[in-house]
DNA sequence: AAGCCGGGGCG
DNA sequence: CGCCCAGGCTT
């Protein structure tokens, strides 16, 4: 039997129930295809349900407010996601008619629709035999056929690529690129694949030749940036707050937080108070205080933010705040929302 | 070609 | 603590 039909014979028999593979609506196949870059289905699964209850079409999706769209978005990362999101779908209503795309080229045309992303809407939706090359894709491929080109170098990007287009099941090519990579996560997993068991594992060439551990292949490991952050959290006689949303090119765009004031190295008490009689005309009632004396090391991918929290009470009425209690209802970072919940005024 | 962009889970 | 997750965009 050929390499794709076990692959479909193991996605019958083993294949999830998840919402999106009982529809082939572009408009939610979509958005799960975006949902999941980078994210597992258990985290991606609650935030499907609530942006398909707040926006039911694509229209109702373009019609909403950036803010919104981010709202919902809290917490899943990538928030250049969200904003494609949006962007796209205001591009589907404007220039598609409110219908999406049906082949590969105008899909990848779509803002936050890459090749993955392009291939699994125009196979999933339209039967249209494009690959899809993903994350699981890649180990399963490189492990069995045993692959050691980096999965990350563009050399290795092409080959796959052609390599995943030369052994799929054109004929069947849902079901099929769904199997693979319900495959490589259920089966051949990242770590531990228990090959005993696989009903691929006769021609498998790394279990063959013991290299199941060292396959795929990545290099370019992220080095992570430290840096300091401390937030100032105002407080005036009405328990009104500022926030600002985050603008330019770095982490969180479009997001809200507290006014930032980045440091080179942790800042004291002494510090942040010369610091805010040099730079803030408010008249403070006392010495800015940390919240959390000990910074809180809030871990991204690529970044490790050794942040302060500083309350900093002022006798001035802050006339562009906003009440404590509104704060809540904005878009902002994990970290600004864990500490939102934590404080208690 | 390399860097940047989140947050969470797992061994 | 490092790796990975239904990747894509920018430089």
């Amino acid at each position: 039997m050929s390499f794709s039909h076990k692959i479909l014979d193991w996605y019958h028999t083993h294949k999830r129930e998840l919402p999106w593979r009982e529809t082939r609506d572009p408009y939610k196949i979509w958005l799960s295809e975006i949902m999941l870059q980078q994210t597992r289905v258990v985290q991606g699964m609650p935030y499907y349900h609530r942006f398909l209850e707040a926006f039911p079409t694509v229209y109702d999706l373009a019609q909403a407010p950036e803010e919104k769209v981010l709202k919902l978005w809290q917490g899943l990362g990538y928030y250049s996601r969200a904003r494609n999101l949006h962007a796209t779908a205001k591009m589907v209503v404007e220039q598609f008619g409110g219908e999406f795309p049906r082949t590969y080229k105008d899909l990848k045309s779509l803002k936050g629709v890459g090749d993955y992303t392009a291939s699994a809407i125009a196979s999933f939706c339209f039967n249209v035999p494009e690959p899809v090359v993903d994350g699981n894709v890649y180990r399963v491929l490189a492990r069995y056929f045993g692959v050691d080109l980096p999965i990350n170098s563009p050399s290795g990007i092409k080959y796959f690529k052609e390599l995943a287009r030369e052994v799929m099941d054109a004929e069947q090519i849902r079901d099929y690129n769904q199997g693979i990579m319900e495959f490589g996560a259920i089966q051949c997993a990242p770590k531990k694949p228990y090959c005993l068991l696989c009903p691929l594992n006769e021609g498998c060439v790394a279990l063959k030749e013991n290299k199941v551990d060292n396959l795929p292949i990545k290099n370019n490991k992220t080095k992570v940036r430290v840096r300091h952050f401390n937030y100032l959290v105002y407080l005036d006689i009405h328990n009104n707050t500022l926030l600002e949303q985050r603008k330019g090119k770095g982490i969180w765009q479009n997001l809200y937080q507290f006014p930032l004031v980045e440091s080179e190295k942790e800042m004291n008490p002494d510090e942040m108070e010369h610091y805010l009689k040099s730079e803030s005309n408010l008249q403070l009632l006392d010495m800015a205080t940390p919240y959390n004396p000990d910074p809180i090391i809030h871990k991204l991918s690529h970044q490790h933010l050794h942040t302060k929290f500083w309350i900093v009470k002022t006798s001035d009425i802050l006339e562009e705040g906003t009440a404590w209690e509104e704060v809540s209802q904005f878009p902002v970072p994990v970290l600004i929302a864990d500490f939102i919940r934590t404080l208690k005024i």
